[in-house]
DNA sequence: CTGAAAGCGCTTACAG
DNA sequence: CTGAAAGCGCTTACAG
């Protein structure tokens, strides 16, 4: 038989209410039945059930997190802090992973988080079709945040970093070791990310003077940063450095030209973005923007919450600074900046 | 206020338990009555709540998944299988992140996930401090399957691949190839998975004759295997193939080469192991060998559904096998094997 | 500081 | 096929 609360009070002489107390730290109870009680537990090896728990309270004290891949370091970090952060808080972690693809039919139908109320509240994390998950949530009235939201105008609570700040760092950087033939790759316009960054990329450049070297478009992979920069190795005029909008591509077009017998940075600058596991690794180590993984977790978490326990009324918005990371895949571009151990 | 099975019930003007059977598409309902409920809970938008279907079945219908990181194809691949899987079956994911290290303070204190019962089984993905784990879930009684397990002899349900067998197929390749001063370099001893591989290499190596050319241990990462075959590149006798334990430290391999003008598979072949995302977009593509995600996440869930249900009672224990893929990282000694459009 | 009672929102036999 | 009643295991006012 499957202990309850009533048989750890039988063992302790107290009622189930004093051991209810303890159970939720309560102060009101004497030091003496207090250890009775954690005794008793101790020795029926008593845990508590969730759900009579949750009924009672009326929260369920879960957290649901919704995201489309897990192969990302930035969404790793996210649901790594938010995991810790939230379990701080006595809260539970639920993932959910929503396809990959945009267009997939799961668009019709609800996310199964949303089904039975089983969370207190969401972290939607970087939502591709936000419109509906917010329509959805406020409908049902389960509170919610936004993490990486991709549309600008969303009356939600969100938390985003500035890519804006992180493109024009990304070129600033650049231009500060000298160089002016930059490009950047951008990615998919679909993101609000891409989007920013390659502002920040345009307005740095006209900040110094220069037009945009070169502006191509590209997917956030490695591929596509390898093709891009073999079209490049076909042309006269290539540029010097480029910022490419995600790791992956920087990595891409780092391979493109070593494949082609050039050097990096040598032969060309790199600066990626996300600060990935492989960047620090890879050689050679790459410069790029770190995003504040755990600082959009940890404001994330503690917004929901404020939101769940009504602290927190109006929407609120937090916008968190990225920061660049100087490795050695950037250097001036007769490449003497090198100061690495190779 | 919030709207419960019973405004449900009014409104079709039925009683609490017709909403209740038609919630859990019990056949003894009038299809006249159905049609009603249905209509009443999508005007009310009304959503079970599943603190009290639990309390009520005596299940939560969440299960658990422990891993300690997410920045690996492989977990991720399973964790996103076994999400899917149990979808199927109507249950949730609860997910609970350990620390990476192994010898930290989490030894002690139990799972958060153990701690209430939150969950009616739980998957627990390459433990590797499972003596504890094992011990602890057959105390409090969950249902427990063991994935990709470090210790040979755990009287538990588990679900592995055979390293072993990925090992011998992958040093086979190299020899089929014609290759005889073939390394390997393997993880950690702590890693049954590292064990096995290598004594899969030790094992085709001897197999053809030749006793293991070179072997030397490894951290499963991109630097280590860098450093290593920088070193090889200062002796005379090196390597004409490796057999690297994972796509990490394959890639590093393959880096130190070509950083030292050097050209993978011309100079030297590689085979890695666990078909990284990016194992099939850098260059060359990395051949490796393959884990079976999705079935060791079928296997993993159907297993667990199975004990849950009290279907299985004795511990039962699967295996699948690895898959080796051929890319562009190999090719025979000469370099002339090579069938790739560069 | 402690306990009796009601209630959280479902599901499950049991009758009909 | 349908419903009245009990029960799942807690927590929360309310008295004392």
């Amino acid at each position: 038989m499957k202990i309850s609360i009533f048989d750890v009070a039988k063992r302790a002489g107290v009622s189930v209410v004093t051991v209810s107390r303890v159970l939720n730290d309560s102060p009101t109870v004497r030091e003496n039945n207090r250890q009775k009680v954690r005794q008793a537990i101790k020795e029926l090896d008593y845990r508590p059930n969730s759900a009579a728990r949750s009924l009672a309270r009326g929260k369920t004290g879960v957290i649901g997190l919704t995201l489309t891949t897990l192969q990302d370091s930035l969404f790793d970090g996210i649901v790594k802090c938010v995991n810790d952060a939230l379990k701080e808080h006595g809260y539970f972690l639920a993932l959910s992973i929503g396809p990959d693809t945009s267009d997939s039919d799961w668009g019709e139908g609800s996310n199964f988080l949303y089904q039975e109320d089983r969370v207190d509240g969401i972290i939607v994390l970087s939502p591709l079709k936000e419109e509906n998950d917010v329509l959805e949530l406020k409908r049902k009235k389960i509170p919610f945040v936004l993490v990486d939201n991709q549309l600008e105008d969303m009356s939600a609570s969100v938390v985003n970093v500035d890519n804006y700040m992180g493109g024009l760092e990304a070129t600033r950087h650049l231009l500060s070791l000298g160089h002016t033939k930059i490009a950047h790759i951008a990615g998919p316009e679909l993101y609000r990310s891409a989007r920013e960054r390659k502002r920040g990329y345009i307005d740095a450049m006209a900040e110094a003077g220069h037009p945009p070297f070169l502006l191509v478009d590209s997917d956030f992979d490695i591929r596509s940063g390898f093709d891009i920069a073999k079209s490049w190795l076909a042309e006269g005029d290539r540029p010097t450095a480029v910022f490419a909008a995600d790791d992956f591509i920087a990595l891409g077009v780092i391979e493109a030209f070593r494949d082609a017998g050039l050097h990096v940075p040598r032969d060309l600058s790199v600066i990626g973005y996300d600060d990935q596991a492989f960047s620090s690794a890879i050689h050679p180590r790459l410069t790029t923007v770190r995003q504040p993984s755990e600082g959009m977790a940890q404001e994330a978490v503690k917004l929901l919450l404020k939101i769940v326990n009504g602290t927190q009324k109006r929407n609120a918005s937090v916008k968190l600074e990225p920061k660049l990371i100087v490795r050695e895949s950037t250097a001036s571009p007769d490449g003497r900046t090198l100061e690495i151990d190779r």
